[in-house]
DNA sequence: CTCTCTCTAGAACGTTCACTCTAGGGCGGT
DNA sequence: ACCGCCCTAGAGTGAACGTTCTAGAGAGAG
């Protein structure tokens, strides 16, 4: 099965960059935009400051810019991956839950999804950033609606059910790190899957 | 109506104690909890560092505790209220979620929920105030579940589907907050609605 | 070899942070 | 009047923050 997560773990052979940005992804993860510091980040990446204002000139909120939309097109990236793979919709669905639900229990509960974890934070004080976040979240919820009027749901109720389950995600995501239980994230993967099996025709 | 936010605004009459309270929770929906420095909090409650040791020795922390263990009863409270007043659970839900997204736009976008804003910032890194936030929700689901049984909705259905308007209502705050567009909100509680109105007998 | 350009290195800077500490205001009891 | 106690007041402290800046390593071109 497909692990939903697409965050590679720190590799030296990978590009400055790519380290910097993959690190910070793994940071935002466990504690957020503020609650993560340039420090934090040079020692994760193997980096220095001079590199990250060198890739990053506009500091700490490009950076978070940067991992905000090259995640966000990552995991949009696996989603389609396995609706794909999925013989229904209301099963790609589940299994997106299913996987966001063992990426969680098996990082320790640290956040699955760093766009949440940022956009909350930052919706009031970073427009830039903010707005990152919504573009990342449309994204995603037109990515779902495709998939589910592929399975011959009519166009409208396939853009109220995908922000449904988009927001069930994240939504999920705050409450079973809350709780630190990954069941919670299954429960509403079940919901979702015989939600989208209603509407399917 | 009702209206979904039970924060009053400063008022120089309440104690010192209370008006920190409200003072940090709004600071919270707007900019979180790392976001917030005390001395933001002095300002705004018109309050001295001196008052707030006084009152919450262990700092910070320890005020976050208050803020999110008593708006959480307030909202639970305010959700009781509604759902009292509602007609049926279904009612009930769409009616709150449709005063969360008038809070919202209202307010000018800051979040609807401190609770929910600290939770995902903290969840790794303050695990007392981590399991704070997951009591909060706990009661909010409880509350909830409670009513759907009170129409009739059989316990292991109404505890599912209470889950799923709690998450709803969490990840719509975080969608709607990055859109900057209160109708999200609204559309997922019409989603709520005629999921909760199809589960009743 | 030398020149050039990209990237790395990390000390230094000024600001802001949560928190501590000493001092004093003001009210109720006697 | 006086005392005791609860609360207010805010300057001070050391640590940590994001950012800047100067210096130099290393590869490729000539």
């Amino acid at each position: 099965m497909a692990t939903t997560s697409p965050a590679r773990s720190e590799d030296a052979s990978a590009t400055t960059r790519q380290r910097i940005v993959t690190a910070t992804a793994e940071l935002f993860r466990r504690q957020g935009y503020r609650g993560t510091a340039l420090k934090d980040i040079t020692r994760a990446a193997e980096a220095t400051t001079g590199s990250v204002y060198h890739f990053f000139p506009g500091g700490k909120a490009e950076l978070a810019r940067a991992v905000v939309i090259e995640t966000g097109v990552a995991y949009r990236e696996l989603f389609e991956l396995i609706a794909g793979a999925a013989g229904s919709a209301a099963q790609a669905v589940a299994d997106f839950f299913d996987g966001a639900a063992e990426v969680l229990a098996q990082s320790g509960y640290l956040d699955v999804c760093p766009i949440g974890a940022v956009a909350r934070e930052v919706a009031s004080t970073d427009d830039e950033l903010r707005a990152a976040t919504a573009q990342v979240f449309d994204s995603w919820t037109k990515a779902a609606a495709a998939r589910l009027r592929a399975d011959g749901i009519d166009s409208r109720t396939a853009r109220e059910l995908a922000l449904v389950v988009v927001a069930l995600l994240e939504g999920g995501f705050t409450l079973a790190r809350a709780h630190r239980d990954a069941a919670i994230l299954r429960r509403l993967g079940r919901q979702a899957r015989s939600l989208v099996a209603a509407a399917t025709p």
